[in-house]
RNA sequence: GCUUAUGUGGCGGAAUGGUAGACGCACCAGACUCAAAAUCUGGCGAGGGCAACCUUGUGUGGGUUCAAGUCCCACCAUAAGCACCA
């Protein structure tokens, strides 16, 4: 068979006679499934073989849902703002709307190549006018709430991409694109008040059914901690040092603070400061280091203790002395904290390295001990004195709360998302600053702000964006007054296109609003969405938030986006390694779509493994799908014409049904195929098959390997296409064999085994399984004490 | 260090507490062929036995049960996420 004959055939077929378009109508009596797979980031590289895995899933998904009778939204488009898409076009010398154009084209007719069941009349890129017209707005909404702000504030930099970077794009101190450590840079930016967010974000995790993994992943990064904040007095002042503890019943043993070297009262009581050389020194220091040195727990600790400046430890009046120190983080909590080194590790290395006293609270759990606990009974501590931990805890918090000096407080991980790059190519932020209004929205009548055609698009060395040098569009009036006004030049994150496509995605020719509510209500929650684990904690993160907003300002009728999340496995190289050029291991899906037919890919990535986990990927396993594939096609030849099952097929026909219908509803598709390849060995074992017979075969194996088996079902004659037909189904009752065998155990250990029929006696089965030989063997000389049948599984003689 | 997973043949992997290794790959033997490829048939955890069979076996050590890959406890290993987060 020449599949690259059929493979065309079918897919021109499925096109020409939109089989694949959802409807948007409510009045259907069919049901809705919203299957969406993350839209692609279009690179130069052009078609992951990792790609061909979540998309045939979903698609095989998709195309059993449709026979099911469900009104199917299946679809697919392009996120194609960003770094990588600017880089390409600066290496080619190519303006990025052209490279993003070219990109795409490939992508498509890539995807279009494995029979993939897509809407593509709702297919958009991020970076259509269209599209990014309601980025902006939905900015604009932001904004108009007090949830978008523009702050001068301390943020990730990335000096390589020359660029401002959020929280999560800097995760582990590297640049998520280049992996160069990220430096800190005081820069003024555009701030999304996610943290607002954190308490929902965590529970809205509850109105999910996301795998663990995902759910784990995302409550890490949120980091939620309860505890109290305390305000300790500065000496002399009217001010307080505040700090943040989850143990504000060690209060008693805080023998210093620390205060991170950005803490804003350094400046303000620097006349104060004796050492005051000193301590510039080291924050000058503190600031030259990357996150990654900073934050590196192996290193030793450094800092400088405050001369003329103290506080006053609110529980016993004692004056405490204050350090300034990097190992205390300026963006979390206060920037400021309370140090009980008898009890914490690292104020304890900081005490010992600085000689600073050392007084344990809880009874048993000095860290000066190895094994140290804190759920002791409180000594040195006042009117905490014997109590335990949460007794202790809940006292002080009384207390705190009565005199006023602290109260129960929750701090989060999750910090505001920095929203501004300073890159050309990315949404222009809608943003007009005058001298006399300030920042002004643009008008929505205005909207989209189109990106300008320029000559220069590589990033600045000035830490601005290139947009900032193109003056004719960056002059303009203000909305407000009609004076002279200049644009915001820095454009937005590659995240936020991505943080409500699959809204777009139900109405995505809307020229009046960015989605309809009549689309909104009808398509609801995106059932399931399947994308990588790199996700986890960035776009699943933001495009949860950005819908919980837009559900804030009654924009969209449900609290979540996404019903279920699902992560695929990466496919890695035949050498177990990730695939990448310099490996040398990469395979080119277009590649095996020559040599084996789409089908055969498709059908090999879903038997790979369990979908959830990685791969290796195995040119063998590939053929023996392409194998298996043939194997179907040779059947035909066994068909005779006859529109019921063969007698002797009838029973695994219905398990298989049952089967298969089970495990791509719950993505085990590696199991499915097996299924499939286990009734295409029960077919060959027979002299003739039945025309159903075979079309059962084909439907169940069609949403795995669409065109072979459509071109087949052509072949025997069939006049109703696959895609228009609807998904077998099975009887329960069929499903059961009438005669099987069962084991015999002696003791627990398999001694022989027995044929029995459905609804035979427990005393048959007991006297069958008494008289096998080989059992009967073993009970020689043996009492029997008891014997346990369970009806179509074992029996088990126990003897003594 | 904390959190969450996962440990099964040569490999990918199956097993609602009930015959471990389905299905596939690789490999071995045979058939077809001048030959090769393709295809078909058979074998394939380890050890023993001519065989019937027997012993052993799902990371390690315990436990629960008539019965444990599966449940419980401890440990070891690997992966992922977080990590000087107070």
């Amino acid at each position: 068979m020449n599949t690259k004959q059929i493979e065309e055939k079918w897919q021109k077929i499925w096109l020409n006679n939109h089989y694949f378009e959802a409807q948007n109508n409510s009045d259907s009596d069919k049901e809705k499934y919203y299957i969406l797979v993350e839209f692609p980031y279009p690179s130069g590289s052009g078609l992951h073989v990792g790609h061909v895995r979540s998309y045939s899933a979903l698609d095989a998904m998709a195309r059993m849902k449709r026979m099911q009778g469900y009104n199917v939204l299946f679809p697919m488009g392009w996120d194609a703002f960003g770094a990588p898409a600017e880089q390409y076009a600066i290496k080619n010398h190519i303006y990025p709307a052209d490279a993003v154009k070219e990109n795409i084209k490939t992508f498509k007719s890539q995807i279009m190549s494995l029979g993939l069941s897509f809407d593509w009349q709702r297919e958009f890129s991020t970076t259509d006018p269209e599209y990014y017209k309601w980025t902006q707005w939905q900015f604009l909404e932001f904004y108009k709430k007090g949830m978008a702000y523009k702050a001068e504030k301390e943020i990730n930099w990335c000096p390589t991409c020359k660029t401002g970077l959020s929280n999560e794009d800097a995760a582990g101190g590297v640049c998520e694109r280049c992996g160069s450590p990220v430096t800190k840079k005081l820069k003024s930016q555009w701030i999304l008040r996610m943290s607002d967010y954190a308490e929902k974000l965590l529970d809205g995790l509850k109105d999910t059914e996301f795998e663990e993994r995902i759910k784990v992943a995302q409550i890490n990064w949120i980091g939620k901690s309860i505890g109290a904040e305390v305000d300790f007095k500065l000496k002399d002042t009217e001010d307080v040092l505040k700090v943040f503890t989850t143990r504000c019943d060690t209060l008693f043993g805080v023998t210093f603070m620390v205060v991170s070297p950005e803490h804003a009262l350094l400046k303000k009581y620097a006349n104060k400061i004796k050492n005051l050389k000193e301590v510039e020194s080291y924050q000058k220091e503190a600031a030259s280091k990357s996150e990654i040195e900073r934050t590196d727990v192996s290193k030793e600790k450094t800092g400088v203790k405050i001369e003329g400046l103290t506080a006053i430890n609110p529980v016993n009046n004692e004056e405490i002395e204050i350090w300034i120190s990097d190992y205390v983080l300026a963006s979390y909590g206060t920037g400021a904290i309370m140090a009980v080194p008898a009890h914490d590790e690292r104020d304890y290395a900081f005490a010992k390295k600085f000689n600073i006293p050392i007084i344990p609270v809880i009874e048993g759990g000095s860290i000066t001990e190895e094994a140290y606990t804190l759920d002791g009974t409180h000594i040195n501590s006042g009117f905490l004195n014997g109590l335990n931990k949460e007794e202790a805890i809940n006292k002080m918090l009384v207390y705190l709360e009565e005199h006023k000096i602290g109260k129960k407080t929750t701090n989060y991980r999750l910090q505001d998302w920095i929203f501004s790059r300073q890159r050309f190519w990315g949404e222009p932020i809608p943003m007009i600053y005058c001298e006399k209004c300030g920042w002004v929205p643009v008008p929505e009548t205005d909207l989209p702000v189109l990106l300008p055609k320029v000559a220069h698009y590589e990033p600045t060395d000035t830490g601005e964006s290139p947009l900032a040098n193109i003056t004719d569009w960056v002059n303009t009036t203000c909305p407000k007054c009609g004076a002279p006004a200049k644009r915001e030049t820095d454009t937005m994150p590659n995240w936020a296109g991505s943080s409500w496509y699959w809204l777009r995605y139900m109405d995505p020719h809307n020229d009046k609003e960015f989605v309809s509510r009549d689309a909104l209500n009808y398509w609801g929650m995106v059932d399931y969405y399947n994308g990588g684990m790199e996700h986890a904690t960035r776009h699943l993160l933001y495009a949860r938030f950005w819908h919980q907003f837009l559900y804030d300002q009654g924009l969209v009728p449900t609290k979540e986006p996404f019903k279920k999340r699902v992560a695929h496995g990466m496919i890695l190289g035949s050498n177990g390694e990730k695939m990448s050029k310099s490996r040398g291991n990469v395979i080119n899906p277009d590649d095996m779509v020559k040599l084996y037919g789409a089908d055969a890919l498709r059908c090999y990535e879903l038997f790979i493994g369990d979908y959830e986990k990685d791969a290796a990927w195995s040119d063998f396993g590939l053929k023996g799908c392409k194998r298996f594939l043939d194997r179907v096609e040779r059947l035909k030849t066994k068909v005779i014409d006859n529109s019921t099952y063969s007698p002797k097929l009838e029973n695994i026909i219905h398990k298989i049904i049952k089967k298969v219908t089970n495990d791509l509803s719950t993505m085990k598709y590696n199991t499915a195929v097996s299924s499939l390849m286990i009734l295409t060995n029960a077919y060959e074992e027979q002299e003739s098959i039945t025309t159903k017979d075979y079309q059962t075969l084909l439907v169940l194996l069609n949403p795995i390997a669409p065109h072979i088996t459509e071109e087949l079902n052509e072949q025997i004659g069939s006049k109703t296409k696959i895609v228009e037909m609807t998904w077998p189904t099975f009887d329960e009752e069929k499903t059961i064999d009438n005669e099987l065998t069962i084991g015999i155990q002696v003791n627990g250990k398999l001694r022989g085994e027995v044929t029995i029929s459905t609804d035979e006696t427990e005393e048959s089965i007991k006297n069958k399984a008494l008289n096998n030989e080989n059992v009967k063997r073993h009970l020689e000389n043996k009492e029997i004490i008891k014997i346990i049948v369970i009806k179509g599984k074992i029996v088990n003689i126990v003897v003594k």
